[in-house]
DNA sequence: ATTCGGGCTGAAACGTGTTTCAATTGTGCC
DNA sequence: GGCACAATTGAAACACGTTTCAGCCCGAAT
């Protein structure tokens, strides 16, 4: 989160992130994050345990900024599948300009590790939370854009957290390169309008 | 797939597996295997290109016994949903079994290296083969108990492909910790059930 | 039998994530 | 100012994936 988070800490965020995007994961290597940052590598090990934390930590900024776009120009559309899948568009975009940033935060995100799970878990939240507001057609901010809790219904709820888990899989085929960014909004489009069409129906 | 492979080779493998058996990802040490296969280690690199890909012939190796398992006692149960949920209750029956194997696999199947995806994508073939017969209760084989190609229909690929995201998506957050096996399965349920729901219901 | 070639071996080396540590710097407190 | 304490630094070391290479072995072709 850019807000609360220290000059120093960011700085190393920020160059990891520029590193990520021009030469992906393996380009982000910690003895350039820190010299680049003008901190010593012990310093950056104070402050990020490993490198999966630190490309987690640029993931939370990235997602801030999805969020900021998603809150400026929330998804249209008449059905519930228009606007869902223009929250997916909104992020492809996203990914499209930097793709070897997308797959070194995909790849940091997939590490496993056990010490990330709150931080993956609060990821999850933000992205369901928009797919929430989404279904709804209604963004609910309070100051600066930020967005609030839309206390979803059970329905809402399932369905977001199905269309999450959907759309984490495609993202991870879509790294390995096992289907390119279109034929992944297409199976994002096929999937989600199966799901929608199995929540008790309001059309 | 362990007919068609090499002696040395099936010992690198297997030992691979022991080792993640005992201590996951990290313990698959490649010197250790070698030296535990009797082999050198440039002999090794010359099987494997990497440790990923090392994991993930293990990982073949596995899903040959998973199919050999659901081909000998297929998931019964009066609905669509009930059959499906026998299969994933099945994988997870091997997945507890075996822990650290399991989350080792994960962990190199989401390496993103796109050297991997054919491999990748026979993984999926398999999985969605499997989902495809318990949607049909029609467990096709040949000789030997090995499946044959189910030959799905659209609804079918679409529900099969769908499930299997679902399912993915789940392994990881059980692998990172984000959820037991039990509430994972309750997901996947709650999941399946959406999804077939929203498939030109045949009730 | 000789030769050839490809795979195997053993060992060393490299790159990078991670750890460690003594010395230094900065900061709030008296 | 002087002190205590924590953070920072620089540099070295370690672990492990990966690469390299010179020498050896062995089966096939001549």
């Amino acid at each position: 989160m850019p807000e609360a988070m220290e000059e120093r800490s960011r700085r190393i965020v920020e160059t990891a992130i520029e590193l990520a995007e021009q030469g992906g994961f393996e380009a982000v290597r910690l003895r350039d994050v820190a010299a680049h940052s003008q901190v010593a590598l012990g310093t950056l090990y104070r402050r990020f345990r490993s490198k999966e934390e630190l490309l987690v930590a640029a993931l939370e900024f990235e997602v801030a900024n999805l969020e900021q776009r998603f809150s400026v120009r929330p998804p249209g559309g008449e059905s519930e599948l228009d606007r869902v899948m223009g929250f997916f568009d909104l992020v492809v975009r996203g990914l499209l300009r930097r793709q070897n940033l997308a797959r070194a935060l995909l790849k940091a995100v997939s590490s496993g590790d056990p010490e990330l799970t709150q931080k993956m878990a609060a990821y999850h939240f933000h992205i369901e939370r928009m797919l929430v507001m989404a279904l709804r057609d209604d963004v609910t901010r309070c100051a600066q854009g930020k967005l609030m809790d839309p206390a979803p219904c059970p329905r809402e709820s399932q369905i977001a957290e199905t269309l999450n888990q959907i759309w984490y899989a495609l993202l991870m085929g879509w790294a390995g390169g096992v289907h390119g960014e279109s034929s992944m909004l297409d199976k994002m489009r096929s999937s989600a309008q199966l799901v929608l069409r199995g929540s008790s129906p309001v059309v």
